[in-house]
DNA sequence: CTCGCTATTGCAACGCATTGCGTTGTCGGG
DNA sequence: CCCGACAACGCAATGCGTTGCAATAGCGAG
């Protein structure tokens, strides 16, 4: 791990938001368990999405007495965190976006079955078409559209 | 049910159309059976959107030795002929829309947990919207959006 | 009407996600 | 440094959806 200078310790952004985690969890009244610090292990490695079937896999790596009930509680405490966020797939089945930087739907090609993230401008387009239209107001961390991608279109 | 001219027989459009359900079975080739039968005296009480589960139940009703897989099987046939479309409700379960004019998206309230189809010219500006910004065509199918209605927005 | 091909059924097992409950272990206070 | 409150854990059970397989039964041909 890269040095970090001492007189950094409070400031805004730290090397990594993980590291605030252990702390940020005992402000709010929760603990530091041995099950958490493995499941934050893994999901510092990982980029863009994941499933949560392939994060108890890692997480049984590294400690093969993982229990699925215990990662998808702590997942849910990590989301009320704002470290993960979680979506449905077009299988319905449940996808981890691991540290959104903004709110941001998903699109799925059919084709390749990628994942995109749908961009903020889009996003604003879509939530205000549903807007006016419908006087409706988009959660836009929630959305999952499939289709196909300009590599698939043929 | 409305009164049907004896001469529309072969129309484009019959009293219903589970009526053709049956033939256009036995045309593909596949056949038809007693829990299919169930199944789409079911389907044609049904309006809007229901569960897997909700037909399920309402078959049992019917017919008690129905067993889940063959209606979820049916339902897989039943959409290859376009007499339903599934789709995914924000908790990522199934949900069936019986008879679908056109092919459109769905609103989730989280307020109310009401349903809504997306209409056509919202689903168009969507579509566009993404076809412009990131080249992906949309399936417009198979979208599911969360947020709050009119009515929960306070 | 009977026969045979094969689509379909029902069962059982599996995987994913969730929940309830008794036990464990974290962490702050004394 | 020890102790108690309660957050979190592990386990077992539940529900939904899917799949493999052997047995059944449509339905078209003869």
């Amino acid at each position: 791990m890269p040095p970090v200078q001492p007189d950094e310790i409070a400031s805004a952004t730290t090397a990594s938001p993980w590291d605030e985690a252990a702390a940020r969890l005992r402000a709010s009244g929760l603990r530091w368990t041995p099950q958490r610090r493995t499941l934050i292990e893994v999901l510092r490695e990982q980029a863009g999405h994941v499933t949560a079937g392939e994060l108890i896999a890692r997480c049984r790596e590294r400690d093969p007495l993982t229990t699925p009930s215990t990662v998808y509680r702590t997942l849910d405490v990590l989301e009320d965190l704002g470290l993960v966020q979680h979506g449905h797939g077009p299988d319905g089945r449940e996808e981890y976006h691991v540290l959104p930087e903004h709110e941001h739907g998903h699109l799925h090609c059919i084709g390749c079955g990628a994942t995109w993230e749908i961009g903020v401008e889009a996003g604003a387009k879509i939530a205000s078409a549903l807007e006016t239209e419908l006087g409706f107001q988009v959660d836009p961390s929630h959305v999952t559209i499939s289709g196909h991608c300009q590599g698939c279109r043929d």
